[in-house]
DNA sequence: AAGGCGGGGTG
DNA sequence: CACCCAGCCTT
């Protein structure tokens, strides 16, 4: 079986017409390829198409302040690859000249780069014979090879990689490395795969063996935290209210939020009233508190369940030091807290 | 080697 | 509900 040549074949036939493969400018490429870690294309694209237009260079993007960047991140996830994104970009522009690495052990040495993203930016950009290897790739070896060795171990991530690396097209990298993570993106799919018309049928092992819905072998990962979030939307006279920037290293780090009172569990109006912490936030003596929502809000992340409570605390006093509700759209906050303000603002202030 | 880190889509 | 997505970093 002539692998790269089937691949190839379905993939100049089949393949999406996506604007990062209408260059081999590594900004661009490097760009995307941080934005679609764990991201499906059609989630990222927008973002990757805004990022452009406000950065259509590596300098541009190392000149922007970490707000703005986080800001236009915001509903991507993972903000982390925000912040290395643009440490990067900083160091590629003043310490490079503003010129990528060209090479994967040299790209790999950079923030937010690993094993994967050095890989797809050494191939693409400058031809080098380097394998990728992502969960696409993971499903679509497993399942022609029949291998099932765990794909979030050791072994087999060293396993699926020499195998992508002794399949991978020497002469064309750029054009394997993507047709792979292509086929397996719209053709060999986790559920219902199209195997009857696949240009791998008479090859693929786990198709013969019927092992197909078995593939690939996936160590599970422990359960969900549950979690319980106050948070205090203090309304004052003047229109104000107060946010602080998380930090630490927990989630949404680096995002902004409500003043947060976290719980053991959910939290009844007495009970976050008389709690030391309610005490701390707010000094004050004449206030009203009234809930949002008549049942917490739950916000699923991929390893916590956040229960949320917006409790509305309206002063009779102003703000010395708060911000507008009118202003509150420049920061960068979570989900969570996006969902809130559209539900809470008026439309003017969106 | 294991765990943390988002949000959205699918069946 | 579980599983997955053009993974990486820290511990």
């Amino acid at each position: 079986m002539q692998f790269s040549k089937l691949l190839t074949v379905w993939y100049l036939g089949n393949k999406r017409d996506l604007p990062w493969r209408k260059t081999r400018d590594p900004y661009k490429i490097w760009l995307s390829e941080i934005m679609l870690q764990q991201t499906r294309i059609e989630q990222g694209l927008p973002y990757y198409l805004k990022f452009i237009k406000a950065f259509p260079t590596v300098f541009d993007l190392a000149a922007a302040n970490s707000e703005q960047v986080l800001k236009l991140w915001q509903g991507l996830g993972y903000y982390s690859r925000a912040r290395n994104l643009h440490s990067t970009a900083k160091y590629v522009a003043e310490e490079l000249k503003g010129i990528f690495p060209d090479n994967y052990s040299d790209l790999k040495k950079l923030k937010g780069i690993g094993d994967y993203t050095a890989s797809a930016i050494a191939s693409i950009c400058y031809d080098e014979p380097v394998a990728v290897v992502d969960g696409n790739v993971y499903r679509v070896l497993s399942r022609i090879f029949n291998i099932h060795t765990p794909i979030n171990t050791t072994a087999g991530n060293k396993e699926f990689k020499k195998l992508a690396e002794e399949l991978l097209d020497k002469n064309d990298p750029a054009t394997f490395n993507q047709a792979l993570m292509e086929f397996g993106a719209l053709h060999c799919k986790p559920q219902n795969p199209a195997c009857p018309v696949c240009p791998f049928k008479d090859y693929c092992l786990a198709l013969q063996k019927q092992l197909i819905t078995e593939l690939p072998v996936k160590i599970k990962k422990s359960k969900v935290k549950k979690r319980y979030f106050n948070y205090l939307v203090f309304n004052f006279q003047n229109d104000q209210t107060h946010l602080e920037q998380r930090r630490g290293k927990g989630i949404w780090r680096g995002l902004y939020q409500f003043p947060l009172i976290e719980s053991e569990k959910l939290l009844k109006e007495k009970e976050l009233i008389s709690s030391e912490d309610f005490q701390e936030k707010v000094s004050s003596e004449s206030f009203s508190l009234k809930k949002f929502h008549s049942s917490p809000v739950v916000h699923k992340l991929s390893h916590q369940h956040l229960f949320t409570q917006f409790w509305v605390v309206k002063f009779e006093e102003k703000s010395a030091d708060g911000i507008s509700f009118k202003e509150i759209k420049q920061y960068p906050v979570p989900v969570l807290i996006e969902n809130f303000l559209n539900d809470f603002l008026p439309d003017d202030y969106k």
